[in-house]
DNA sequence: TATGAATGAGATTTCATTCAT
DNA sequence: CATGAATGAAATCTCATTCAT
């Protein structure tokens, strides 16, 4: 009760059985801070408010996976620019992704399926969003090769979707990190086979 | 106040701006109400409480797309059975499932993405378990044609979530009937092609 | 539907079972109306409001009720006033009201046990009162004989208060008339006892 | 808002106007709290909710009634047992009744007339209940001492009913302690007598 | 470091009642 | 004779938030 670092870490602790149980705007605050042994003032205390009672649950683990996000598209679009064949590089991927969504399972799950309400609610859209910037680019060059052949921007979009969700309908389904690597294997091989023969449409 | 079935018109049209922009959770019905010109207890004249509201605007909706989930995966149940050439019928099928969908655009988005909190919150988790049980059936059928090789269960659910996946998320990028058909397209042909080729994994 | 009379009827039958069920202040019209298969409207159509529904049901059976009260108290009187002996009497008088209490027994039981909110709600203690205003003549005189008493006035009202009880007592715990009549006898028998002995006290 | 039991004082002061002047079930929370200078978030600050608020005023008050009335009751077993004069007991049971009756009359006339609607709306009825199951034993074993004879239940119930409400009685027209001692004492008195003569029926 | 008190706004729901038709 | 529509007031309750201490 007296140490601050417990204190926090407890209100933490209820505020992710809660958020988890309830969803953000369901959530009580109130039920947190009693769950944690004390009072809502407290939150306001180690907290802006709810909401960042929320982020101080998902920023961080949030931040690791756009960062590896980033550092993978960056990677994925130099391959693309050199031919090259890069199918471990998938693995590669998927396993440092895996490795971190695993890493604070709960924190994970709060944030992409329990956010409705808070200053996250639209983070599956953002992560799209950014996976689609990408891979605007990157199918640019592609179809460059191609005389007579556009990029079809809904396929692509399309894309960005499924393999963010890929991995989010991953972490629902499989708690246990070896094995979601496992899953992920053919899931991502089916993508990427996809991805070269989908991506392109005739060009009017 | 004039005409009787005007205002349960416009208590259900004021219903769906504020459910598509708040979500059922946090929708007012005191908003919805006031914007129809009316009060809250007319609400209750008319359906039976919050839930009925929101009822009266996806049940029927809901209901001509499950009819048509029906009827398509009986279908196909008997054409994996007789190992008939099908894709005409996937186009026929999305082309009457999306007819459904369209039909009534905004219901359809309500009920897909913002009926959280309501007696309707796992409906898209309730298509994809119909789905999930029709494939069970069929997957197992096509396996035992195979010896060595089994049905791979996870990736079989991933085909359902995808495959539902896919028509919201068409809804949701494509507000056109006509070019949403010809942009579910080439995404059914991707599925149906990995499905045959991804489903099944060497038994050990 | 057709038959007014016959409206008017369904209405109070269903009326007396909510009443029962709930209570006057907790009774809802609309149950009613619906039970009866009509609407809240024809509530007001047959009788003024809420209260005046309530009136139909009691309203007739409380008459009686103090129709017979007031004509054993008038004889009552007089035979005070004359040393009469008058045993039988108080049998019949037990008669003439069991019977009319069980004539309509639910309108009996509303009218004494779910009237709270209703314009009768007080209608035991009114009845009270008006035992009490006879008892007090009667005693008045009574006292008058015996020269260093006089009339011990919160038992005149604690005698008034558990007669009419009794009475109370025994609608709620003896659905059956004829059983009606043999247990309370008595109980009159006993309180006429008491009365004489303890109704008066010491002058000081 | 200065000091704060004051608060939770002011809101028990006020609630016992409102409940007395119209029942639990029409007492308004609002009313309450503005009568107190709060609001009724401060009702659900101090109390559970509205039932929580009443038993804060009736709990302990209850609970002390109770204790009495359980000690009278095996005193008094005992005492026919070995058919011992007890007139004085009576009055002493009377007395510590009465005197926890009177500790906080209000309360007492809330609990016991105006808890309709709230979980103690049935006290004065398990009150009787509990004197009724105690009478039970005490009528058996003196029935055993006359053959022939066999209890009459029904009157054995009605001396219960009129034991409570008796005191019932008392405290509404009685509001002074000193004065309701007095007053208690020939009704009581009459009572032993009549459940001596009154209990038992000839066996057929 | 945290509490305890309290607010104020809002939520859904229920109800008796009215009245044009 | 009765409906169907609608009101307006009120009900209990929940919540995030604030702030003096």
């Amino acid at each position: 009760m007296s140490n601050p670092n417990e204190s926090r870490a407890r209100l933490i602790a209820s505020a992710k059985k809660e958020f988890k149980e309830k969803g953000f705007a369901k959530a009580s605050l109130r039920k947190i801070s009693a769950d944690a042994g004390l009072t809502t003032g407290a939150v306001y205390f180690f907290f802006q408010d709810k909401n960042g009672l929320f982020s101080a649950i998902v920023e961080e683990p949030l931040n690791r996976i756009l960062e590896i996000l980033r550092e993978h598209l960056i990677a994925d679009q130099d391959e693309v620019m050199h031919y090259e064949q890069h199918d471990g590089d998938h693995d590669a991927f998927a396993a440092a992704l895996i490795g971190e969504m695993y890493a604070d399972y709960d924190a994970m799950m709060i944030l992409l399926h329990h956010a409705q309400g808070s200053a996250y609610e639209n983070i599956v859209d953002r992560m799209i969003a950014l996976l689609d910037e990408y891979y605007q680019t990157m199918a640019a060059q592609y179809a460059s090769l191609f005389p007579g052949k556009r990029v079809n921007q809904y396929m692509l979009h399309w894309f960005s979707h499924m393999q963010i969700n890929a991995f989010v309908h991953l972490l629902e389904h499989e708690p246990d990190k070896t094995q979601a690597l496992k899953k992920i294997s053919p899931v991502l091989d089916f993508m990427v086979k996809g991805f070269m023969m989908y991506i392109l449409e005739d060009d009017l």
